[in-house]
DNA sequence: TAATTAACGCGACAAAGTCGCATTATAGTA
DNA sequence: TACTATAATGCGACTTTGTCGCGTTAATTA
């Protein structure tokens, strides 16, 4: 299962990259001008997920977010810090403080989703 | 606009209650019996949360889950904390670690998500 | 007991995301 | 360069989660 480049992959990379940000799904499609099907932009994003490119961001609107993975391994993957979603132009970005939380006894933890949103300085009335 | 008391209300306000954890929609309906309209349901959730009855966790999986608030006030509510949702069984629980996350200057929060998935100590295998 | 209107049930709908399948095109090899 | 294996694509159908409108029912108040 080596991976393949392609035109679309390409693309979707670059909006990511351009962006700096985490973008959702339609959003991307956007970006790269709808040049490309829904669901191959769905396959290209998990891949990348699956692959350590991006990590995968469930904001508190349900929706998914993806940003390139900066700083952190692929081996090891350090995505225990907030993002924060702008609930006026609607920007999901990486919050730079890392939090550490507790767990019971006997409980391994698998993700860290952390979203804080709210109104950005741009749109804070 | 006054509340009123109906048998589904309350029967939805006894599934949180006798869970003692966050519950999702479809577990509520199942809970109390799929006696009630899915939509229904929803509405009542949905109310619950903007009178400050129980607070809305969008976890990982992008679904809904809804918990009593205990511990806050009506006026001030306090949903800093984690929640963790087992990926074995499915149970979303909270978290006792308070957490102050830092946000950029001009930045104001409106809510704060923070959901860990793993395996809890019950489906540890 | 009657009137007001919150809440309900039903159905349709929207958005997000997945999946199967036939087709296309990339990468490795002869 | 031509050939081949198969990863990736595009299309369509589908599922799940959640919302909304509207006519009807039933909880409150007088």
């Amino acid at each position: 299962m080596k991976r393949r480049s392609t035109p679309s992959k390409t693309a979707v990379l670059s909006a990511l990259e351009q962006a700096g940000t985490a973008l959702s799904h339609d959003k991307i499609l956007t970006k790269v001008g709808d040049r490309f099907d829904r669901a191959t932009v769905y396959r290209i994003l998990n891949r990348f997920c699956d692959d350590g490119i991006t990590h995968r961001i469930v904001a508190d609107d349900g929706k998914q977010y993806f940003a390139l993975c900066e700083g952190c391994s692929h081996e090891a993957h350090a995505h225990n810090h907030f993002h924060f979603r702008c609930l006026g132009c609607d920007a999901v970005e990486c919050l730079s403080s890392e939090v550490t939380v507790g767990l019971p006894a006997g409980y391994r933890a698998e993700n860290f989703n952390g979203v804080i949103s709210g109104y950005c300085a741009g749109c804070e009335a």
